[in-house]
DNA sequence: CTGAAAGCGCTTACAG
DNA sequence: CTGAAAGCGCTTACAG
């Protein structure tokens, strides 16, 4: 009987019209909002939607047309609030444009990520946003290709055939090392986690160059634990250097929280006794103590616009590939001050 | 061309069963995994399928068939990372059922949230997982009850007759004041922000209450500003008091941040100037220093456990509603001590 | 085990 | 402006 209520209470788009006494196409030309249908009609039909309870069906209507109003989110990791702030701005961008998301998390496994990627075409999606996870292949651009499906990269990349958004990551370690350099800093570090991908390496990259730039020792990159958890307890790392380090820029948040504690537990003062200086800013780094001077990569931002190529995207399929790349600011606070030249 | 071209790559299950000289019947049951088929059959259109690279079409399958396989989640905040952890456990637990699901953020507002609501139906969803945004009226179960749609309300709730995953908040309130009684602590505080919504009531009432059977004066709830930002500098409320709390128990870890920043920057010391216990328990509390006693929520179970009633619901639309309430942990790190008598 | 047929709820030309 | 008809890609009895 709750299966037959059920049932009964679907009422399509005929019994719409039915109810308005028109034909189903007048119904569909007053649901799009055609201008071909006279406004006493349009009322009528629409009154008829109201009383009867009408929900439209855009399962159905995507079998005509080629577009089902749902793009897919596949990040790597959903419990890091960098991506989460990401995929706020996804969300809001796509949101705002009527469509629907999709999310997902390939954990960092490219496996996963293939069957996630199976599971949205399943579904019809008319492209997805997609931060590609470590160790991805480029090949899979040319499956992407293959598929005809819009899909624009963030945060990292695998191939500039893809549209991609992200951040100056260079530019950012270069404002950091700049930054420190002015203090007097010499021997600073760089403390890295997490799996190896693009992002990763324009870091690297960023770093060394901006040392040597500076004239100054490249090459101090430090590997912590991945988990947060860990990071505190791995804190002797920075000390177990040939030259200890002054000052130390943190590959993310989340090596900064760790460090943060971890340096407090040995009994340092970040600020006088050793700086630091965070990367990706998020909400945190104003409510830890002392302030953490920090390169902010404004992630809602990036996500609205991997949402703006995306949509364009899917509009002419056949657009040149766009990389858009975003500057990043450095939050001068409390965590960084002249090096101590007694250590 | 390019449209030529992905309009030909798209084969049905028509085109397979030709490819594999079987009726589109047989392809249709080999697709589903039915004992029907022959194993010779069933290789050779699996055969066919690969080589003509066939994607299932869900869409389609749906028309026919009463399920999407698509659920929605509804959130009243995506930043927050609480609300990404409570979103991956449900990602995770409905992904592993071959589900999918859709995200969007109600911002916390009635009118946004009806909308979402009514976009998922248009999509199909076969049910959804809602935080209900603050001031929904109880009405709306109704209406969800009209449509037939499986609702599954998570942390916070609006009707009995929905189901409910959420936190016993009223057991993990007396487990703070507990513990904040044992150590000696007679004037507590309870600082609170936010909207207004069941779990907020809950976390207030349990507070009352556990105070009382402590026969200690209830009563001193503190309201702080909504953002992260702007609750350092607030911190002067808790001292504005008739008389002056000796510990401060924190509505969620946001809170806790912003005092545990705003207490260090008054000269005080958690811990021993006064104490502080926080909620939620999400990965900053062993981050910040001293390291945050906290009533622990476990968001990522509760939306694994959301998921899986969802899933039974929508199996057995008529089951009587259920409402689980977890159990609260309380982490006892470094935040707090005994009272200090001179204050 | 397999084939032919109807139908899910919509849209889209095509006539009127 | 409106109606009749075909078709999107699948599934489901129903015969064989």
């Amino acid at each position: 009987m709750s299966l037959e209520e059920r049932r009964k209470s679907r009422v399509t788009l005929l019994d719409v019209a039915r109810h308005a006494n028109v034909s189903r196409a007048t119904a569909s030309l007053v649901l799009r909002k055609s201008p071909l249908v006279g406004s006493e009609t349009r009322i009528r039909v629409e009154n008829a939607m109201r009383d009867l309870g009408y929900v439209y069906n855009i399962g159905a209507a995507r079998l005509r047309v080629e577009r089902s109003q749902i793009i897919g989110a596949i990040v790597p990791n959903l419990t890091n609030p960098f991506f989460a702030e990401l995929l706020s701005g996804i969300e809001g961008a796509i949101g705002a444009t009527g469509k629907v998301v999709i999310l997902a998390n390939s954990g960092d496994e490219v496996e996963r990520q293939e069957m996630l990627l199976r599971r949205m075409r399943e579904h019809g999606v008319d492209g997805v946003i997609l931060c590609p996870a470590a160790c991805t292949e480029q090949a899979l651009s040319d499956q992407i290709a293959d598929w005809g499906m819009p899909v624009v990269q963030v945060l990292r990349h695998i191939s500039r055939d893809l549209d991609y958004v992200g951040v100056d990551y260079a530019a950012g370690m270069r404002q950091a090392v700049d930054y420190l350099a002015s203090l007097g800093h010499e021997t600073i570090a760089f403390a890295v986690h997490g799996p190896i991908h693009s992002a990763y390496q324009e870091r690297v990259d960023g770093f060394h160059d901006a040392m040597r730039s500076r004239a100054l020792e490249p090459g101090m990159i430090i590997r912590f634990p991945a988990q947060l958890g860990d990071i505190a307890e791995a804190t002797h790392l920075l000390f177990d250097q040939p030259k200890r380090p002054t000052a130390v820029i943190c590959f993310n948040h989340i090596v900064a929280l760790g460090l943060s504690a971890g340096l407090h537990d040995c009994g340092l003062t970040i600020g006088r006794d050793i700086s630091l200086v965070g990367f990706d800013d998020v909400a945190d780094a104003e409510a830890i103590r002392p302030k953490l001077t920090s390169v902010a990569t404004g992630p809602v931002a990036i996500g609205e616009m991997a949402a703006r190529l995306l949509v364009d995207r899917i509009a002419d399929p056949d657009l040149p590939a766009r990389h858009v790349v975003s500057d990043t600011i450095l939050h001068i606070r409390q965590s960084c001050g002249r090096p101590d030249r007694k250590n």
